[in-house]
DNA sequence: GCGTTATAGTTTCAGATGAAACCTTTTGCA
DNA sequence: TGCAAAAGGTTTCATCTGAAACTATAACGC
């Protein structure tokens, strides 16, 4: 990256990866919106549910690393439109009980292999190694690296506001 | 990544990316924020105009990857807090020449560091080796992978609306 | 039991964002 | 020249977003 010193956005690591990051999410974003009205946190609900029938809001909010509030509107979209129904948790009635409707299924089904043909394509420019590589980095980073990152203390004030 | 079929949110690359990704660009800018009162986007004009004065905004929004409603409510902001300055182009009056304040200097010179120290940080979970594949793999799917994705074609409608 | 605290989820408010419309200056060209 | 089209920026509008406040239910301590 930088041989450290000067800063040059451009090689500022945590730019480049929003910005690989952000350009692939828009692109599948816009495919999404586009073929069946879902935004990025709809479909990561939809994806979930897909994936794992019954969750509560809390549950669909972890696993997509969204906070509640995003999952509460998403939620109620989902809904609105017919492609979720939620019951209520025997026992708890405060949890909700997330599911597809065969309508929600449809789509799942027509988006999900979209979403992996994205990714292939993706993975498509990189030989076996660099596959290996880039699952080790992605592991690592997202482990260690984000911890060390929120490890690093905040320096004395110094406003320079 | 997915061995291919199920789709599994956890272990989907630009679902990995995009949670490392904003995981990293939240733990810096909270500190912009805390600190300078800065956003992100404000952080990038910045940091831009640190390395290179005298840009345009049309310039700056191209070296941030930022679209130019960005650039120009930015470039306001930092105009108001006098960060930055703003002339006019002798030549093209149109166009905007931009550059930092002495404030806009030291709030620069405290920055930067910063943010490679952040950097610092983040790589610092990996060795040599690790670090040359990063530098390869993000470029490679930065150049080719998004250039693969872009070239995706739509699926005949379908429309499961 | 019964008040206090915690948890699940929703709503509100205020700021951020992008697309499209807009204004101004410049460029291209008949 | 003079006028249509383009380019640099800004503003508007409708939407999105997160933090904090709020509602309803459940769990805890006595």
């Amino acid at each position: 990256m930088n041989q450290s010193r000067q800063l040059d956005l451009e090689q500022f690591l945590p730019y480049r990866l929003s910005l690989l990051s952000n350009t692939i999410s828009q692109a599948i974003a816009r495919e999404y919106e586009a073929r069946f009205g879902l935004s990025v946190t709809e479909w990561r609900v939809l994806a979930v549910l897909g994936r794992y029938a019954g969750l509560s809001a809390g549950e669909v909010a972890e696993r997509t690393a969204m906070d509640k509030v995003a999952v509460s509107r998403a939620v109620a979209r989902l809904l609105a439109n017919e492609r979720i129904r939620r019951g209520v948790h025997s026992g708890d009635r405060r949890r909700s009980v997330l599911a597809l409707t065969p309508k929600g299924q449809r789509i799942y089904d027509q988006v999900a292999p979209r979403a992996l043909e994205y990714e292939r394509e993706l993975l498509q420019v990189l030989d076996a190694e660099e596959r290996i590589w880039l699952e080790r980095l992605l592991s690592k980073l997202t482990g260690n690296g984000l911890d060390a990152v929120r490890r690093i203390p905040l320096p004395r004030a110094g406003a320079a506001r």
